[in-house]
DNA sequence: ATATCTTTTTACGATTTGCGTAAAAAATGT
DNA sequence: ACATTTTTTACGCAAATCGTAAAAAGATAT
Protein backbone atom coordinates (compact mmCIF):
# COMPACT_ATOMS: atom_id res chain seq x y z
CA UNK A 1 0.00 0.00 0.00
CA UNK A 2 1.29 3.38 -1.02
CA UNK A 3 1.33 6.39 1.25
CA UNK A 4 -2.07 8.00 1.09
CA UNK A 5 -2.46 10.42 -1.78
CA UNK A 6 -3.59 13.81 -0.61
CA UNK A 7 -3.36 16.15 -3.53
CA UNK A 8 -6.14 18.16 -5.02
CA UNK A 9 -5.98 20.28 -8.13
CA UNK A 10 -8.70 22.90 -8.44
CA UNK A 11 -9.51 24.76 -11.64
CA UNK A 12 -12.04 27.41 -10.68
CA UNK A 13 -12.37 31.06 -11.56
CA UNK A 14 -14.60 32.17 -8.72
CA UNK A 15 -12.10 33.26 -6.13
CA UNK A 16 -14.42 32.88 -3.16
CA UNK A 17 -15.15 29.28 -3.90
CA UNK A 18 -11.55 28.47 -4.76
CA UNK A 19 -10.34 30.00 -1.52
CA UNK A 20 -12.78 28.20 0.69
CA UNK A 21 -11.91 24.91 -0.94
CA UNK A 22 -8.21 25.63 -0.44
CA UNK A 23 -8.72 26.59 3.18
CA UNK A 24 -10.88 23.60 3.95
CA UNK A 25 -8.70 20.98 2.32
CA UNK A 26 -5.45 22.38 3.63
CA UNK A 27 -6.98 22.09 7.07
CA UNK A 28 -7.38 18.41 6.24
CA UNK A 29 -3.74 17.95 5.29
CA UNK A 30 -4.15 18.18 1.54
CA UNK A 31 -1.79 19.85 -0.82
CA UNK A 32 -3.96 22.15 -2.88
CA UNK A 33 -3.10 23.43 -6.37
CA UNK A 34 -5.21 26.35 -7.54
CA UNK A 35 -5.70 27.50 -11.12
CA UNK A 36 -8.02 30.29 -12.16
CA UNK A 37 -8.37 29.31 -15.78
CA UNK A 38 -7.55 26.65 -18.31
CA UNK A 39 -4.46 28.40 -19.67
CA UNK A 40 -2.73 28.59 -16.30
CA UNK A 41 -3.57 24.99 -15.75
CA UNK A 42 -2.22 23.77 -19.09
CA UNK A 43 0.98 25.71 -18.53
CA UNK A 44 1.80 24.88 -14.95
CA UNK A 45 0.40 21.46 -14.21
CA UNK A 46 3.05 18.82 -13.83
CA UNK A 47 2.70 15.76 -15.99
CA UNK A 48 3.08 13.45 -13.06
CA UNK A 49 0.58 15.05 -10.74
CA UNK A 50 -1.56 12.41 -9.08
CA UNK A 51 -4.63 13.22 -7.06
CA UNK A 52 -8.10 14.64 -7.26
CA UNK A 53 -9.02 17.09 -10.02
CA UNK A 54 -11.86 19.51 -9.47
CA UNK A 55 -12.86 21.16 -12.72
CA UNK A 56 -15.31 24.02 -13.00
CA UNK A 57 -17.60 23.44 -15.93
CA UNK A 58 -18.37 27.06 -16.64
CA UNK A 59 -14.94 28.60 -17.00
CA UNK A 60 -14.53 31.65 -19.21
CA UNK A 61 -12.74 30.80 -22.42
CA UNK A 62 -12.35 27.04 -22.23
CA UNK A 63 -14.94 24.37 -21.86
CA UNK A 64 -14.51 22.09 -18.89
CA UNK A 65 -14.86 19.15 -21.19
CA UNK A 66 -11.63 20.05 -22.97
CA UNK A 67 -9.79 20.18 -19.69
CA UNK A 68 -11.01 16.75 -18.79
CA UNK A 69 -9.96 15.33 -22.12
CA UNK A 70 -6.56 16.95 -21.64
CA UNK A 71 -6.19 15.45 -18.19
CA UNK A 72 -7.08 12.02 -19.48
CA UNK A 73 -4.34 12.21 -22.08
CA UNK A 74 -1.62 12.04 -19.49
CA UNK A 75 -3.47 10.63 -16.49
CA UNK A 76 -5.91 7.81 -16.87
CA UNK A 77 -6.50 7.06 -13.25
CA UNK A 78 -6.88 10.15 -11.08
CA UNK A 79 -10.45 10.96 -10.09
CA UNK A 80 -11.88 13.98 -11.88
CA UNK A 81 -14.86 15.89 -10.53
CA UNK A 82 -16.83 18.25 -12.66
CA UNK A 83 -18.42 21.14 -10.85
CA UNK A 84 -21.08 23.28 -12.38
CA UNK A 85 -23.76 25.73 -11.42
CA UNK A 86 -26.35 24.63 -13.89
CA UNK A 87 -26.20 21.12 -15.14
CA UNK A 88 -28.72 19.49 -17.35
CA UNK A 89 -28.88 15.76 -17.56
CA UNK A 90 -27.18 16.01 -20.95
CA UNK A 91 -24.27 17.99 -19.60
CA UNK A 92 -23.76 15.49 -16.85
CA UNK A 93 -23.76 12.62 -19.27
CA UNK A 94 -21.42 14.47 -21.59
CA UNK A 95 -19.02 15.12 -18.74
CA UNK A 96 -19.08 11.65 -17.33
CA UNK A 97 -18.60 10.04 -20.70
CA UNK A 98 -15.65 12.22 -21.54
CA UNK A 99 -13.77 10.92 -18.54
CA UNK A 100 -15.06 12.61 -15.40
CA UNK A 101 -15.74 10.34 -12.46
CA UNK A 102 -18.39 12.35 -10.68
CA UNK A 103 -20.16 15.67 -10.87
CA UNK A 104 -21.24 18.15 -8.25
CA UNK A 105 -23.80 20.85 -8.68
CA UNK A 106 -23.11 24.27 -7.20
CA UNK A 107 -23.58 25.35 -4.61
CA UNK A 108 -22.33 22.39 -2.70
CA UNK A 109 -21.41 22.19 0.93
CA UNK A 110 -17.75 21.56 1.62
CA UNK A 111 -18.92 18.67 3.70
CA UNK A 112 -20.60 17.05 0.75
CA UNK A 113 -17.56 17.65 -1.40
CA UNK A 114 -15.35 16.08 1.22
CA UNK A 115 -17.51 12.98 1.40
CA UNK A 116 -17.34 12.45 -2.32
CA UNK A 117 -13.65 13.20 -2.50
CA UNK A 118 -12.96 10.76 0.31
CA UNK A 119 -14.89 8.07 -1.50
CA UNK A 120 -12.84 8.61 -4.61
CA UNK A 121 -9.59 8.68 -2.72
CA UNK A 122 -10.46 5.42 -1.08
CA UNK A 123 -10.75 3.78 -4.46
CA UNK A 124 -7.73 5.64 -5.68
CA UNK A 125 -5.36 4.58 -2.97
CA UNK A 126 -6.42 1.00 -3.32
CA UNK A 127 -5.24 1.22 -6.88
CA UNK A 128 -1.60 1.36 -6.00
CA UNK A 129 -1.79 -1.70 -3.87
CA UNK A 130 -2.52 -3.68 -6.99
CA UNK A 131 -0.09 -4.18 -9.83
CA UNK A 132 2.89 -1.88 -9.80
CA UNK A 133 2.98 -0.52 -13.31
CA UNK A 134 6.72 -0.03 -12.95
CA UNK A 135 7.33 -3.74 -13.10
CA UNK A 136 5.75 -3.97 -16.48
CA UNK A 137 7.19 -2.47 -19.62
CA UNK A 138 4.71 -2.30 -22.44
CA UNK A 139 5.80 -2.67 -26.05
CA UNK A 140 2.79 -1.49 -28.04
CA UNK A 141 4.39 -1.88 -31.48
CA UNK A 142 5.26 -5.48 -30.76
CA UNK A 143 2.06 -6.32 -28.89
CA UNK A 144 4.18 -7.57 -26.05
CA UNK A 145 5.36 -6.66 -22.61
CA UNK A 146 8.40 -7.32 -20.50
CA UNK A 147 8.16 -8.36 -16.88
CA UNK A 148 11.08 -9.39 -14.69
CA UNK A 149 13.31 -9.96 -17.67
CA UNK A 150 11.00 -12.22 -19.60
CA UNK A 151 9.20 -11.04 -22.67
CA UNK A 152 5.64 -12.13 -23.20
CA UNK A 153 4.28 -11.70 -26.69
CA UNK A 154 0.60 -11.36 -27.28
CA UNK A 155 -1.68 -11.02 -30.23
CA UNK A 156 -3.23 -7.67 -31.02
CA UNK A 157 -6.50 -8.48 -29.30
CA UNK A 158 -4.77 -9.91 -26.30
CA UNK A 159 -2.63 -6.83 -26.01
CA UNK A 160 -5.48 -4.33 -25.97
CA UNK A 161 -7.30 -6.57 -23.56
CA UNK A 162 -4.26 -6.74 -21.31
CA UNK A 163 -3.66 -3.01 -21.54
CA UNK A 164 -7.27 -2.15 -20.78
CA UNK A 165 -7.26 -4.30 -17.71
CA UNK A 166 -4.04 -2.66 -16.56
CA UNK A 167 -5.45 0.85 -17.00
CA UNK A 168 -8.42 0.33 -14.79
CA UNK A 169 -6.48 -1.40 -12.08
CA UNK A 170 -8.54 -2.45 -9.14
CA UNK A 171 -11.93 -1.91 -10.69
CA UNK A 172 -13.26 -4.79 -12.72
CA UNK A 173 -13.83 -4.06 -16.40
CA UNK A 174 -17.13 -5.20 -17.85
CA UNK A 175 -17.40 -7.03 -21.14
CA UNK A 176 -19.33 -4.06 -22.50
CA UNK A 177 -16.42 -1.74 -21.76
CA UNK A 178 -14.03 -4.15 -23.38
CA UNK A 179 -16.20 -4.47 -26.44
CA UNK A 180 -16.12 -0.70 -26.80
CA UNK A 181 -12.35 -0.80 -26.87
CA UNK A 182 -12.54 -3.00 -29.90
CA UNK A 183 -15.38 -0.97 -31.35
CA UNK A 184 -13.53 0.05 -34.48
CA UNK A 185 -13.39 -3.57 -35.51
CA UNK A 186 -17.14 -3.67 -35.03
CA UNK A 187 -17.68 -7.38 -34.75
CA UNK A 188 -16.97 -8.52 -31.23
CA UNK A 189 -19.33 -10.34 -28.94
CA UNK A 190 -19.21 -10.79 -25.21
CA UNK A 191 -18.69 -14.49 -25.75
CA UNK A 192 -15.68 -13.65 -27.84
CA UNK A 193 -14.10 -11.67 -25.04
CA UNK A 194 -14.18 -14.78 -22.89
CA UNK A 195 -12.13 -16.64 -25.41
CA UNK A 196 -9.50 -13.93 -25.54
CA UNK A 197 -9.39 -13.86 -21.78
CA UNK A 198 -8.89 -17.58 -21.85
CA UNK A 199 -5.86 -17.38 -24.12
CA UNK A 200 -4.47 -14.33 -22.37
CA UNK A 201 -4.67 -16.14 -19.07
CA UNK A 202 -2.53 -18.97 -20.34
CA UNK A 203 0.13 -16.58 -21.57
CA UNK A 204 0.43 -14.34 -18.53
CA UNK A 205 0.42 -17.21 -16.09
CA UNK A 206 4.15 -17.52 -16.63
CA UNK A 207 4.53 -13.94 -15.42
CA UNK A 208 2.64 -14.62 -12.20
CA UNK A 209 -0.21 -12.45 -13.34
CA UNK A 210 -3.77 -13.59 -13.38
CA UNK A 211 -7.15 -12.33 -14.44
CA UNK A 212 -9.85 -12.66 -11.85
CA UNK A 213 -13.44 -12.87 -12.92
CA UNK A 214 -15.77 -10.72 -10.89
CA UNK A 215 -19.03 -12.51 -11.28
CA UNK A 216 -21.64 -10.54 -13.15
CA UNK A 217 -19.26 -7.55 -13.38
CA UNK A 218 -16.32 -8.39 -15.57
CA UNK A 219 -12.61 -9.07 -15.26
CA UNK A 220 -9.73 -7.57 -13.34
CA UNK A 221 -6.04 -8.25 -13.38
CA UNK A 222 -3.99 -8.93 -10.26
CA UNK A 223 -0.53 -10.14 -9.49
CA UNK A 224 -0.02 -13.33 -7.63
CA UNK B 1 -54.32 7.60 -22.48
CA UNK B 2 -55.51 10.50 -20.39
CA UNK B 3 -55.38 14.08 -21.51
CA UNK B 4 -52.00 15.45 -20.59
CA UNK B 5 -51.75 16.67 -17.04
CA UNK B 6 -50.40 20.18 -16.85
CA UNK B 7 -50.70 21.31 -13.27
CA UNK B 8 -47.90 22.38 -11.02
CA UNK B 9 -48.15 23.22 -7.36
CA UNK B 10 -45.30 25.30 -5.96
CA UNK B 11 -44.60 25.79 -2.27
CA UNK B 12 -41.85 28.35 -2.08
CA UNK B 13 -41.33 31.39 0.13
CA UNK B 14 -38.83 33.27 -1.99
CA UNK B 15 -41.08 35.45 -4.09
CA UNK B 16 -38.60 35.98 -6.91
CA UNK B 17 -38.16 32.32 -7.53
CA UNK B 18 -41.84 31.56 -7.18
CA UNK B 19 -42.75 34.29 -9.66
CA UNK B 20 -40.27 33.23 -12.29
CA UNK B 21 -41.47 29.65 -12.05
CA UNK B 22 -45.06 30.81 -12.38
CA UNK B 23 -44.25 32.99 -15.35
CA UNK B 24 -42.25 30.32 -17.09
CA UNK B 25 -44.68 27.48 -16.64
CA UNK B 26 -47.74 29.53 -17.48
CA UNK B 27 -45.99 30.39 -20.73
CA UNK B 28 -45.89 26.64 -21.30
CA UNK B 29 -49.60 26.16 -20.75
CA UNK B 30 -49.41 24.97 -17.18
CA UNK B 31 -51.85 25.85 -14.48
CA UNK B 32 -49.68 27.05 -11.60
CA UNK B 33 -50.70 27.04 -7.94
CA UNK B 34 -48.48 29.12 -5.66
CA UNK B 35 -48.19 28.84 -1.88
CA UNK B 36 -45.77 30.85 0.19
CA UNK B 37 -45.76 28.59 3.20
CA UNK B 38 -46.94 25.27 4.51
CA UNK B 39 -49.99 26.67 6.29
CA UNK B 40 -51.44 28.25 3.18
CA UNK B 41 -50.82 25.03 1.36
CA UNK B 42 -52.48 22.80 3.95
CA UNK B 43 -55.49 25.08 4.00
CA UNK B 44 -56.09 25.67 0.34
CA UNK B 45 -54.88 22.66 -1.57
CA UNK B 46 -57.64 20.58 -3.01
CA UNK B 47 -57.65 16.92 -2.12
CA UNK B 48 -57.96 15.87 -5.71
CA UNK B 49 -55.20 18.00 -7.17
CA UNK B 50 -53.13 15.97 -9.59
CA UNK B 51 -49.87 17.20 -11.04
CA UNK B 52 -46.35 18.14 -10.17
CA UNK B 53 -45.48 19.31 -6.66
CA UNK B 54 -42.45 21.50 -6.14
CA UNK B 55 -41.57 21.74 -2.47
CA UNK B 56 -38.97 24.08 -1.05
CA UNK B 57 -36.94 22.25 1.56
CA UNK B 58 -35.99 25.27 3.60
CA UNK B 59 -39.31 26.89 4.37
CA UNK B 60 -39.67 28.93 7.54
CA UNK B 61 -41.78 27.14 10.09
CA UNK B 62 -42.38 23.77 8.53
CA UNK B 63 -39.96 21.21 7.29
CA UNK B 64 -40.36 20.23 3.67
CA UNK B 65 -40.36 16.62 4.71
CA UNK B 66 -43.64 17.11 6.57
CA UNK B 67 -45.23 18.59 3.51
CA UNK B 68 -44.18 15.62 1.42
CA UNK B 69 -45.58 13.21 3.95
CA UNK B 70 -48.79 15.18 3.96
CA UNK B 71 -48.99 15.10 0.18
CA UNK B 72 -48.46 11.38 0.15
CA UNK B 73 -51.33 10.86 2.51
CA UNK B 74 -53.85 11.89 -0.09
CA UNK B 75 -51.90 11.52 -3.29
CA UNK B 76 -49.67 8.55 -3.86
CA UNK B 77 -48.89 9.09 -7.47
CA UNK B 78 -48.12 12.68 -8.36
CA UNK B 79 -44.46 13.49 -8.80
CA UNK B 80 -42.98 15.49 -5.96
CA UNK B 81 -39.78 17.50 -6.37
CA UNK B 82 -37.81 18.72 -3.42
CA UNK B 83 -35.89 21.90 -3.97
CA UNK B 84 -33.18 23.06 -1.63
CA UNK B 85 -30.26 25.42 -1.53
CA UNK B 86 -27.81 23.20 0.28
CA UNK B 87 -28.41 19.53 0.24
CA UNK B 88 -26.21 16.96 1.83
CA UNK B 89 -26.43 13.38 0.69
CA UNK B 90 -28.32 12.62 3.87
CA UNK B 91 -30.96 15.23 3.19
CA UNK B 92 -31.46 13.94 -0.29
CA UNK B 93 -31.85 10.40 0.93
CA UNK B 94 -34.23 11.53 3.63
CA UNK B 95 -36.33 13.38 1.12
CA UNK B 96 -36.44 10.67 -1.46
CA UNK B 97 -37.27 7.99 1.05
CA UNK B 98 -40.11 10.01 2.52
CA UNK B 99 -41.83 10.04 -0.82
CA UNK B 100 -40.19 12.64 -3.04
CA UNK B 101 -39.44 11.53 -6.58
CA UNK B 102 -36.54 13.81 -7.38
CA UNK B 103 -34.55 16.65 -5.91
CA UNK B 104 -33.12 19.79 -7.38
CA UNK B 105 -30.41 21.93 -5.89
CA UNK B 106 -30.75 25.69 -6.00
CA UNK B 107 -30.02 27.62 -8.00
CA UNK B 108 -31.42 25.72 -10.93
CA UNK B 109 -32.11 26.95 -14.39
CA UNK B 110 -35.73 26.95 -15.40
CA UNK B 111 -34.64 24.94 -18.36
CA UNK B 112 -33.23 22.22 -16.16
CA UNK B 113 -36.36 22.24 -14.07
CA UNK B 114 -38.47 21.94 -17.18
CA UNK B 115 -36.46 18.95 -18.39
CA UNK B 116 -36.95 17.12 -15.17
CA UNK B 117 -40.59 18.03 -14.88
CA UNK B 118 -41.19 16.85 -18.42
CA UNK B 119 -39.55 13.56 -17.65
CA UNK B 120 -41.77 13.09 -14.65
CA UNK B 121 -44.86 14.07 -16.55
CA UNK B 122 -44.00 11.61 -19.25
CA UNK B 123 -43.93 8.81 -16.72
CA UNK B 124 -47.00 10.23 -15.07
CA UNK B 125 -49.12 10.26 -18.15
CA UNK B 126 -47.89 6.84 -19.19
CA UNK B 127 -49.32 5.65 -15.93
CA UNK B 128 -52.81 5.90 -17.19
CA UNK B 129 -52.10 3.89 -20.29
CA UNK B 130 -51.19 0.82 -18.31
CA UNK B 131 -53.51 -0.51 -15.73
CA UNK B 132 -56.45 1.78 -15.74
CA UNK B 133 -56.26 3.20 -12.27
CA UNK B 134 -59.89 4.09 -12.65
CA UNK B 135 -60.80 0.45 -12.43
CA UNK B 136 -59.15 0.20 -9.08
CA UNK B 137 -60.36 2.00 -6.02
CA UNK B 138 -57.83 2.01 -3.23
CA UNK B 139 -58.93 1.91 0.38
CA UNK B 140 -55.79 2.82 2.31
CA UNK B 141 -57.40 2.74 5.74
CA UNK B 142 -58.69 -0.75 5.16
CA UNK B 143 -55.62 -2.04 3.32
CA UNK B 144 -57.88 -3.15 0.54
CA UNK B 145 -59.00 -2.24 -2.92
CA UNK B 146 -62.11 -2.62 -4.99
CA UNK B 147 -62.00 -3.82 -8.56
CA UNK B 148 -65.03 -4.57 -10.69
CA UNK B 149 -67.30 -4.77 -7.71
CA UNK B 150 -65.23 -7.22 -5.70
CA UNK B 151 -63.31 -6.13 -2.67
CA UNK B 152 -59.90 -7.63 -2.13
CA UNK B 153 -58.49 -7.22 1.34
CA UNK B 154 -54.78 -7.28 1.93
CA UNK B 155 -52.46 -7.09 4.87
CA UNK B 156 -50.53 -3.91 5.50
CA UNK B 157 -47.39 -5.19 3.79
CA UNK B 158 -49.28 -6.52 0.86
CA UNK B 159 -51.07 -3.21 0.47
CA UNK B 160 -47.94 -1.09 0.33
CA UNK B 161 -46.40 -3.62 -1.98
CA UNK B 162 -49.44 -3.52 -4.23
CA UNK B 163 -49.60 0.23 -4.14
CA UNK B 164 -45.92 0.65 -4.93
CA UNK B 165 -46.20 -1.62 -7.91
CA UNK B 166 -49.21 0.34 -9.12
CA UNK B 167 -47.41 3.65 -8.78
CA UNK B 168 -44.52 2.70 -10.99
CA UNK B 169 -46.64 0.95 -13.56
CA UNK B 170 -44.76 -0.23 -16.54
CA UNK B 171 -41.33 0.00 -14.98
CA UNK B 172 -40.32 -2.97 -12.88
CA UNK B 173 -39.64 -2.18 -9.24
CA UNK B 174 -36.51 -3.65 -7.74
CA UNK B 175 -36.44 -5.35 -4.38
CA UNK B 176 -34.17 -2.59 -3.14
CA UNK B 177 -36.77 0.03 -3.97
CA UNK B 178 -39.43 -2.02 -2.27
CA UNK B 179 -37.29 -2.46 0.80
CA UNK B 180 -36.91 1.31 1.03
CA UNK B 181 -40.67 1.67 1.08
CA UNK B 182 -40.72 -0.41 4.22
CA UNK B 183 -37.68 1.35 5.59
CA UNK B 184 -39.37 2.70 8.68
CA UNK B 185 -39.95 -0.84 9.84
CA UNK B 186 -36.23 -1.43 9.39
CA UNK B 187 -36.10 -5.16 9.20
CA UNK B 188 -36.98 -6.36 5.75
CA UNK B 189 -34.87 -8.55 3.54
CA UNK B 190 -35.07 -9.16 -0.17
CA UNK B 191 -36.04 -12.73 0.53
CA UNK B 192 -38.91 -11.43 2.56
CA UNK B 193 -40.25 -9.39 -0.32
CA UNK B 194 -40.54 -12.58 -2.34
CA UNK B 195 -42.79 -14.08 0.25
CA UNK B 196 -45.08 -11.08 0.27
CA UNK B 197 -45.20 -11.15 -3.50
CA UNK B 198 -46.14 -14.78 -3.28
CA UNK B 199 -49.10 -14.14 -1.02
CA UNK B 200 -50.13 -11.01 -2.89
CA UNK B 201 -50.17 -12.96 -6.12
CA UNK B 202 -52.62 -15.45 -4.76
CA UNK B 203 -54.96 -12.73 -3.60
CA UNK B 204 -55.01 -10.58 -6.72
CA UNK B 205 -55.34 -13.53 -9.06
CA UNK B 206 -59.10 -13.41 -8.50
CA UNK B 207 -59.04 -9.84 -9.84
CA UNK B 208 -57.25 -10.86 -13.04
CA UNK B 209 -54.16 -8.99 -11.97
CA UNK B 210 -50.76 -10.55 -11.91
CA UNK B 211 -47.26 -9.68 -10.88
CA UNK B 212 -44.62 -10.43 -13.45
CA UNK B 213 -41.07 -11.03 -12.36
CA UNK B 214 -38.48 -9.28 -14.46
CA UNK B 215 -35.45 -11.43 -13.97
CA UNK B 216 -32.61 -9.68 -12.17
CA UNK B 217 -34.65 -6.45 -12.10
CA UNK B 218 -37.68 -6.82 -9.89
CA UNK B 219 -41.43 -7.05 -10.18
CA UNK B 220 -44.10 -5.28 -12.14
CA UNK B 221 -47.87 -5.53 -12.09
CA UNK B 222 -49.99 -6.08 -15.18
CA UNK B 223 -53.58 -6.88 -15.88
CA UNK B 224 -54.49 -10.02 -17.67
C1' DA C 1 -53.61 -15.37 28.53
C1' DT C 2 -54.70 -17.54 24.49
C1' DA C 3 -56.10 -17.61 19.95
C1' DT C 4 -55.69 -15.50 15.50
C1' DC C 5 -53.61 -12.91 12.18
C1' DT C 6 -49.51 -10.91 10.33
C1' DT C 7 -44.76 -10.78 9.49
C1' DT C 8 -40.21 -12.64 9.25
C1' DT C 9 -37.02 -16.33 8.83
C1' DT C 10 -35.30 -20.49 6.94
C1' DA C 11 -34.74 -24.02 3.70
C1' DC C 12 -34.45 -26.17 -0.67
C1' DG C 13 -35.38 -27.16 -5.38
C1' DA C 14 -36.14 -25.11 -9.98
C1' DT C 15 -34.86 -21.86 -13.27
C1' DT C 16 -31.96 -18.66 -15.39
C1' DT C 17 -27.84 -16.59 -16.40
C1' DG C 18 -22.83 -16.16 -16.42
C1' DC C 19 -18.66 -18.37 -17.26
C1' DG C 20 -14.74 -21.70 -18.90
C1' DT C 21 -13.06 -24.50 -22.27
C1' DA C 22 -12.37 -26.92 -26.41
C1' DA C 23 -12.71 -27.36 -31.08
C1' DA C 24 -14.20 -25.92 -35.62
C1' DA C 25 -14.77 -22.28 -39.01
C1' DA C 26 -13.57 -17.99 -40.99
C1' DA C 27 -10.57 -14.28 -41.80
C1' DT C 28 -6.07 -12.27 -42.16
C1' DG C 29 -1.42 -11.87 -43.16
C1' DT C 30 3.09 -13.56 -45.32
C1' DA D 1 -0.41 -22.33 -49.67
C1' DC D 2 0.54 -21.98 -45.14
C1' DA D 3 0.60 -20.23 -40.53
C1' DT D 4 -1.47 -17.20 -37.38
C1' DT D 5 -5.07 -14.73 -35.60
C1' DT D 6 -9.79 -14.01 -34.82
C1' DT D 7 -14.51 -15.32 -34.54
C1' DT D 8 -18.13 -18.59 -33.97
C1' DT D 9 -20.35 -22.45 -31.92
C1' DA D 10 -21.34 -25.78 -28.57
C1' DC D 11 -21.86 -27.67 -24.10
C1' DG D 12 -21.39 -28.41 -19.23
C1' DC D 13 -20.44 -26.42 -14.72
C1' DA D 14 -21.01 -22.79 -11.34
C1' DA D 15 -23.39 -19.07 -9.34
C1' DA D 16 -27.29 -16.19 -8.64
C1' DT D 17 -32.17 -15.35 -8.71
C1' DC D 18 -36.59 -16.85 -7.83
C1' DG D 19 -40.84 -19.65 -6.10
C1' DT D 20 -42.83 -22.10 -2.62
C1' DA D 21 -43.75 -24.26 1.61
C1' DA D 22 -43.43 -24.53 6.27
C1' DA D 23 -41.82 -23.10 10.71
C1' DA D 24 -40.74 -19.39 13.99
C1' DA D 25 -41.47 -14.99 15.88
C1' DG D 26 -44.24 -10.96 16.67
C1' DA D 27 -48.45 -8.37 17.05
C1' DT D 28 -53.35 -7.76 18.01
C1' DA D 29 -57.69 -8.63 19.57
C1' DT D 30 -60.94 -11.03 22.43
Amino acid sequence: MLAEVKNICVIEDEVDIADSIKFYFEANDFKVLLFQNAEDFYQDISDDFKGIYLVDWNLPGAQGIDIIKRIRQTDKVSPVFMVSAFSTQDQIIEGLSSGADDYITKPFSLEELKVRVSNSLRKFSIVDSQISKGKIQLLPEANSFIIEGQTISLTSREYTLFNTLLESEGEPVSREQLIEKFANDEKITARNIDVHVFSLRKKIKAANLLIETVWGKGYKIVEL
